[in-house]
RNA sequence: GGUCUCGUAGUUCAACGGAUAGAAUAAGCGUUUCCUAAACGUUUGAUCCAGGUUCGAUUCCUGGCGAGACCA
């Protein structure tokens, strides 16, 4: 209706205005809900060129809307706003054009390009934690949403699984797991743990060893014995010791966590993990062993975490196959003088001309990067999906200046897909108590979070809901789909790039605008509609249609460009939005009428059609989400 | 020190440059002879400060204050 208007304002103009017109004249927002209308047009814009007020210019447009749009019934201005009012028969014929679409508000699939959307980068030598969880939620709601509109998505995750880090946990498992009966070391299989677990519980194990030698080291130093201390470190100790001298309280800490650094960088043990990384890289056979079965007890750990989040992949990037890709590129960039080499070899990116500084491509030793990795990776990545348009890196906004960075070098080195690159940056998540620190234990781990949702949803579900003639496992289901989708929803209905607070008690709520509150109403619907047997039919009324009724349909009609909204703003927060403005009009609606019971079979047969077009909209919107819609609860 | 984000009811979140800045929560009151009350209705409360651009600024620009991140 808004493109119709709009086309045909743009058609009469010269008659109307004597002039043409541009098309960015003509604004619609949706009329305000205290007013009257179905669909506002902002009248200002006309006023300078019609040189009158704007009552008078609204007038007009009111006038010639109302004698020529088919479908209007009436206009009213109100201080240069324009506001349309469309017949019942307009929506009714609305409702009943979308009782025919089954997927009403999709593009067809496959109809826009291929993109890969990479939304999980866990690290493995940790379990995954609360920021993962606003991570992939996010980054697997953003590939569905992609999908509806009619991308070919590719869903992709990036294991980090070398590196120093990896190394400490495979040493202190080495050095500090108790051996059984049967002479082996911890597994998950002789524990019961879950592999990521485990292997985190070592990545502990070690930085408890690494503080207890890096103390003992200090107090060394403390009592002024330098005699294990190289003499550069032992200046550079001295220096920052002296630097503390009349300091502030905050000024002498950072002091001592560079000391502390230094101390840490001396500890035997970290030597050893040096060492064994030294050793994998050079593929030693024990090293590489030890480095696949701890890996493998972390991906299944991961596995179960993501089969219960309701996540999966398509593709999985290893940053150890990835991680010496890059290097060649960074080569041929020096010959196209993008890149340029310093006297010691090695290599940088002048980007200054673009308002960022200069960065670092490879390092004097030949060594790759971050920024190698990342070039190598996005380049190999396009050459495995050759019909690959763009991509879309699910990140913490840390690495904001990262991408950027990444992006424009990528676009120097003449890709074209460059251009198609978007870094969806979300904010971190903050408790009540500030932020996770894993130093203060006051991180919140994935696993136990979903199990302590899905709990509360029980004894929720258990004290009210609507259970009789499920058996345990339907139950189990639904338990799981109330808590999962109240932690989920939590998690979407904030705008992405913002930093968030995440509050224990809030996010198992079941009241306002909570995932359990949509998923009610969904419920709610589906008994509804079989109980009164629905089947669609062509709709017909006789009698006026209620306020209620016609706000629920111009609310469905919204879905379609809701969903390309949240498509290309990588928001699924707007459908989020969207789907509980639905919910909250049809409440409404669903508590002042009767539907099953309503004695006017055309206006039953009516109302059961707007409740059975909310249930599919909004089990769809929520899928989107990745929330599960129970028939009931 | 440089760059980048963000500042909205007590709290957590909304608002393509548009009308009287919306919700939720907390608190009180009311609504089940009728389709699931995890619902609905109702009462109170906010744009960090100072300028500028505009018919119109929470939104854009400049400066300050505050929070966070990144870079060395």
């Amino acid at each position: 209706m808004e493109q119709h208007i709009r086309q045909a304002l743009i058609a009469a103009a010269p008659d109307l205005f004597g002039a043409a017109i541009n098309d960015t004249l003509i604004q619609f927002q949706q009329t305000r809900r205290d007013m009257e209308g179905d669909l506002t047009l902002v009248v200002f814009p006309f006023v300078k060129m019609l040189r009158c007020s704007p009552q008078e210019a609204g007038d007009k447009l009111k006038q010639w809307i109302e004698s020529h749009i088919e479908g209007v019934s009436h206009c009213n201005v109100v201080s240069g706003f324009l506001n349309i009012v469309f017949t019942n028969a307009y929506w009714l014929e609305q409702l009943n054009q979308m009782q025919d679409q089954p997927n009403y508000g999709l593009a067809p699939a496959n109809s826009k390009p291929t993109v890969m959307v990479e939304y999980a980068s866990p690290n493995t030598n940790k379990p995954l934690h609360l920021g993962h969880l606003r991570n992939i939620f996010l980054g697997a709601s953003v590939a569905e949403i992609l999908r509806a509109v009619g991308h070919k998505v590719v869903r992709t995750q990036v294991i980090n699984d070398r590196g120093i880090h990896i190394c400490k946990s495979m040493l202190a498992w080495e050095k500090f797991s108790p051996v059984n009966a049967r002479g082996e070391r911890e597994t998950p299989a002789n524990t019961g743990l879950k592999g990521d677990k485990l292997v985190g519980k070592y990545y502990v194990e070690f930085d408890r060893a690494l503080q207890i030698e890096a103390k003992a080291i200090m107090a060394q130093w403390q009592s002024g014995n330098f005699s294990d201390t190289p003499t550069a470190i032992e200046e550079a100790v001295l220096n920052f010791e002296k630097a503390k001298e009349g300091k502030d309280e905050k000024a002498i800490a950072a002091l001592d966590d560079k000391i502390k650094e230094l101390a840490k960088n001396q500890t035997a043990i970290l030597h050893e993990a040096k060492e064994m990384l030294v050793k994998w890289e050079a593929r030693d056979p024990q090293v590489y062993l030890l480095w696949t079965t701890m890996n493998g007890w972390v991906y299944a750990g991961f596995d179960q975490t993501y089969a219960q989040m309701g996540v999966s992949f398509d593709k999985l990037y290893y940053e150890s196959d990835t991680f010496l890709l890059g290097k060649d590129q960074v080569m041929e960039g020096i010959k196209s003088d993008v890149f340029y080499q310093k006297p010691d070899g090695s290599v940088w990116i002048d980007l200054t001309a673009d308002g960022l500084d200069e960065k670092l491509v490879l390092r004097s030793d030949g060594t790759a990067v971050y920024m190698t990795q990342d070039i190598g990776t996005a380049i190999d990545r396009f050459k495995d999906f050759p019909d690959l348009h763009g991509m879309v890196y699910t990140v913490g906004n840390e690495q904001d200046y990262h991408f950027k960075v990444l992006f424009l070098i990528l676009q120097k080195l003449g890709y074209a897909w460059a251009n198609n690159c978007f870094h969806l940056s979300y904010g971190m998540v903050d408790l009540p108590s500030g932020k996770m620190k894993s130093r203060e234990g006051t991180v919140v781990d994935a696993d136990d979070l979903m199990a302590e949702v899905i709990e509360k949803a029980k004894e929720m579900t258990q004290e009210r809901g609507h259970l009789e003639g499920l058996d345990n496992a339907a139950r189990e289901q639904l338990y799981t789909q109330i808590g999962l989708g109240g932690l989920k929803y939590y998690l979407l209905k904030v705008d992405p790039k913002k930093r968030m607070l995440f509050n224990p008690e809030e996010s198992i709520d079941l009241t306002g605008n909570t995932g359990p509150f949509l998923q009610y109403a969904h419920a709610r619907i589906s008994t509804l509609l079989e109980k009164a047997a629905y089947v669609p039919t062509p709709l017909s009324l006789t009698t006026p249609m209620r306020p209620e009724e016609k706000e629920i349909i111009k609310q469905l009609a919204l879905f379609g460009t809701t969903l390309e909204e949240a498509a290309k703003g990588y928001s699924p927060a707007l459908l989020a939005n969207y789907s509980y403005e639905l919910v909250k009009l049809y409440n409404t609606f669903y508590q002042s009428v009767k539907i099953v019971i309503e004695p006017d079979a055309d206006v039953r047969q009516f109302r059961l059609s707007l409740s059975a077009k909310v249930r599919q909209v909004l089990a769809q919107a929520l899928g989107l989400l990745g929330v599960e819609a129970p028939q009931r609860m």
